[in-house]
DNA sequence: CTAGGGTTAG
């Protein structure tokens, strides 16, 4: 009898754990009364535990369950229910649970004080965090418990406070590599490399998840080069990658932009046991990657091939359709994604209202905007505010944007202002700059490109007085121009940089004079330098040379000299593309009838026949 | 039970 009741109890236990929706619990709830085991903490416990994950307030169902146990002197079940309070709120519910615990005589465990670390992380609460971990010493015994160590070190390290829990790492008597997992990742979020090395190189038993750790924070840091660096060397340490390290390497490849990268990381993932078609995580990943190098139909494949979607995976394919001008795919997709059981969120919303922009499409964006709170319940941002400033001033709606911009119910951000700045700017309007480039030399005093903007619209306006006021400042705010640079990827996946004025290429000579042969061409079918690309009060001979010498000029004629005549030239730039050497693509794309793609800092341009994806429209 | 996670705008 005792036997059976024990199999009994783990086969509930067993079967709560696959419940995932309410309705199951409660099926099996009502099992649990019949078998009259609702007094087995075991299983009540697991029971709550389940209730919790589904979100389910814990002051109804789960309260109601515990209130039923007549005698609960089990801790484990004490601690369910402050788990739920510790991942919902609120914690003082949590400590209330907790008092009365030790009121019925029942002693401090080690896992009941982890749930409370837990929710003091979860409340960013460092102050209440630090009166438990007082707690802890003063009951004593708990000083040297590895676990609540760590989840101590876990809650300090969510509230903020990284020097609290290095102390209390550093004052451990034993640490495992979860541990000290847990300070690198710490110091990575805070942006500190080198403190996370160091502490990773001083680590004896590296696992899977320590190597992730640090692949996945030189991604976040910009450092693609060193995170694809460790997932090497993880691999070769015979670790074998999961989803996490997967979507660390492809984030360090999409940051990386080139092909050579993109069809590496693809095939490792394709032969893993998370291929993108299965794994949502690495699918959505490998979307956003190929966009971000400029092969948008791949993305395309991807998203296509992929069994299972979710919000991630549809808005980086809305978002990278929206980044290659692809705006009515962009807006296609967006309603697609309406039809299914995925909700937008405010993301997506993001990738459809940029959609809009990108191809002038004010009125379509101002109905999403206006119905992305009232249907689909996502609130707009300061950031979705920018996207309408963007929108209404690129299409040449200045008062408008303006207005909206004044009106909006939350403080504007730099990118409200800076869209309002970048419209201004191509309409060359200096009065709305003015406004616009006073907010931000407040929220970015540091931001050179606002003092560019800024001075090159009162270029365009002729009003080289403000032009050298605004120059002067730069150069007392000792600001540095950041200078132009182009890449473009050569036949063998290399990848070769260009200077403006450059002339440290090896083959610099047959560069140039490829460039020379194409404007010479060019100027055939009409082409005429666009002198009013540069913003400098001198000559014409002059501005012909600067235009002559910027980088992705440069790179172009690299591209048509070092790549097969029917493949793409792909050519990457830091800052935004100008208007001349716009012209030029558009020219060499008719001319050479190569397919030219180029990313600046702002999206991606498709030259194709003489035209640009973006309509001239960017 | 505690450690690693993806989309975003000027």
């Amino acid at each position: 009898m005792v036997l059976h009741r024990k199999a009994l109890e783990s086969q509930l236990v067993s079967v709560l754990q696959g419940c995932t929706n309410l309705k199951k619990v409660k099926e099996v709830h009502a099992h649990i009364y019949r078998n009259d085991l609702h007094q087995c903490s075991y299983v009540i416990t697991k029971l709550i535990r389940v209730l919790t994950v589904l979100h389910v307030p814990v002051e109804s169902y789960p309260r109601l369950v515990f209130s039923q146990v007549q005698n609960p002197i089990n801790p484990f079940l004490w601690t369910a229910l402050v788990r739920g309070y510790a991942l919902k709120g609120p914690l003082s519910e949590a400590f209330r649970l907790y008092a009365s615990m030790r009121t019925e005589g029942i002693g401090p465990v080690s896992f009941m004080f982890s749930a409370l670390f837990t929710a003091c992380g979860a409340a960013r609460d460092a102050t209440l965090g630090a009166q438990v971990h007082a707690q802890t010493v003063l009951v004593g015994g708990f000083e040297s418990d590895l676990y609540v160590n760590n989840t101590m070190i876990n809650m300090y390290v969510k509230c903020g406070s990284l020097h609290c829990a290095r102390k209390v790492f550093d004052e451990m008597s034993e640490r495992d590599v979860v541990s000290w997992t847990e300070l690198i990742v710490a110091y990575a979020k805070t942006g500190d490399m080198g403190s996370a090395q160091e502490l990773f190189d001083g680590l004896n038993v590296k696992d899977m998840v320590a190597w992730t750790a640090m692949v996945t924070g030189y991604a976040q840091n910009a450092m693609p080069k060193k995170a694809l660096e460790f997932f090497e060397r993880l691999q070769n340490e015979g670790m074998e990658a999961d989803e996490v390290t997967l979507i660390g390497a492809i984030s360090a490849c999409a940051q990386l932009g080139a092909s050579k990268y993109a069809n590496w990381i693809r095939d490792i993932a394709e032969n893993s046991r998370f291929e993108p078609a299965k794994s949502v995580l690495v699918g959505s990943a490998l979307i956003d990657m190929y966009s971000k190098c400029g092969n948008v139909e791949e993305a395309h494949n991807v998203f296509a091939r992929m069994k299972q979607r979710n919000v991630f995976s549809y808005s980086s394919m809305i978002a990278g359709f929206a980044m290659h001008g692809r705006a009515h795919a962009a807006i296609e997709l967006f309603y697609e994604m309406l039809k299914t059981e995925t909700k937008p969120n405010h993301v997506t919303f993001l990738g459809v209202l940029t959609a809009c922009t990108h191809a002038g499409m004010v009125e379509q964006g101002q109905r999403v905007f206006e119905t992305m709170e009232k249907c689909y319940g996502v609130a707009p941002t300061a950031d979705h505010y920018a996207c309408m400033a963007d929108l209404l001033g690129r299409a040449g709606h200045l008062e408008k944007a303006l207005q909206l911009v004044q009106t909006m119910p939350m403080e504007p951000n730099g990118g409200v202002w800076g869209a309002l700045l970048g419209a201004s700017h191509i309409h060359k309007n200096p009065d709305v700059a003015e406004v616009a480039s006073s907010h931000l030399f407040d929220l970015e005093p540091d931001n050179i490109g606002n003092y560019l903007l800024l001075s090159n619209t009162y270029a365009s306006a002729g009003r080289w007085d403000d032009v050298s006021r605004v120059r002067k400042l730069i150069k007392e705010k000792n600001l540095r121009k950041n200078p132009g640079c182009s890449w473009v990827e050569a036949k063998n996946g290399m990848v070769h940089e260009f200077f403006a004025d450059d002339a440290t290429h090896p083959e610099i000579g047959e560069i140039k004079k490829a460039l020379d042969d194409l404007m010479e061409r060019l100027k055939g079918i009409g082409y005429q330098p666009n002198l009013s690309s540069v913003p400098y009060d001198i000559g014409d001979e002059e501005k012909k040379r600067l235009l002559m010498a910027h980088s992705e000029k440069l790179a172009l004629a690299y591209g048509l000299l070092g790549t097969d005549p029917g493949s793409t030239i792909k050519i990457m730039k830091n800052l935004r593309i100008c208007e001349d050497c716009h012209i030029v693509m558009c020219g060499a794309s008719k001319i050479t009838g190569r397919k030219i793609v180029v990313r600046d800092n702002m999206r991606f341009h498709h030259f194709l026949n003489g035209a640009c994806s973006c309509s001239n429209f960017w």
